[in-house]
DNA sequence: TTGCAAATACGAATTGTTTCGTATATATTT
DNA sequence: AAATATATACGAAACAATTCGTATTTGCAA
């Protein structure tokens, strides 16, 4: 049996981004959030996250009169899956290609700019001990 | 009047993918080329590509019997649109947040390591001689 | 020139996403 | 307990994406 690997919609993925920053929260907090940007109606919101329960992306618990929603996939784990199928279907699946796409085209700050040079460097050092 | 951002969908972007890579071409030989990987009718990517054109994704010049399709936007700019879209949708518009996803899960090779890393300290040249 | 093979045009079914209205249930307040 | 406010459930409309069947057009070849 395989799992099915749900890709959360641009929708969602704002609620998901309102959970992961908020922690567990009330569809009307959310809904509160979101309609910062936009003009979202309350039931709306209600109707995509009961879509997104259905679907595994959230659960949720009774307490009292409302239901509190937790995402079920940490925000990791789902940016991996996202990017993994973006690489494919915008990047011909080249890493390199997007990182100099989005290095070149954003400007990351000085310490972050320190940070992924940390990183490669660690990832050079791994490759040389045991890679060919 | 603003000009509206088409986005391509993913199976446009498999055909944009086709086209980039082999220049100009017919329906025929992109659904060769597509039909590769899976099973897709003719008339599918047919419509697929008329709709292309509608929405202002292909131009098509008539070459005797059959139409020759161009990408109306280079691979770069169209990338350059996808990634600041997925960024702010995934990523919350953090680049660096994205780079270092991409390096830690999918392997580059040691050269396209190489390539970042030169990159990298071009921006940080560039930012210390006249950023603040 | 008549017919065949290959191309395009078009309609339409199917599925998924987004949106919201209305009905119903449930707590709290009076 | 009745009224009110707030929540959920549910149906369905509007739209977009995907797929393909069938009809029509058009060069080329016999």
């Amino acid at each position: 049996m395989k799992k099915k690997n749900i890709r959360p919609t641009d929708s969602e993925l704002e609620i998901l981004q309102v959970l992961w920053h908020m922690g567990p929260s009330t569809v009307r907090e959310v809904n509160d959030l979101v309609g910062r940007d936009k003009e979202v109606g309350y039931t709306t919101t209600l109707k995509l996250m009961q879509i997104m329960t259905e679907k595994g992306l959230l659960s949720r618990e009774k307490d009292s009169r409302t239901h509190i929603y937790t995402p079920v996939s940490d925000m990791d784990t789902t940016r991996a899956e996202l990017l993994d199928r973006f690489l494919k279907s915008a990047f011909s699946g080249s890493a390199s290609s997007l990182v100099m796409q989005a290095l070149g085209n954003h400007n990351a700050s000085a310490s972050e700019l320190q940070q992924i040079k940390a990183l490669i460097e660690q990832l050079e050092k791994d490759n040389g001990e045991h890679g060919k």
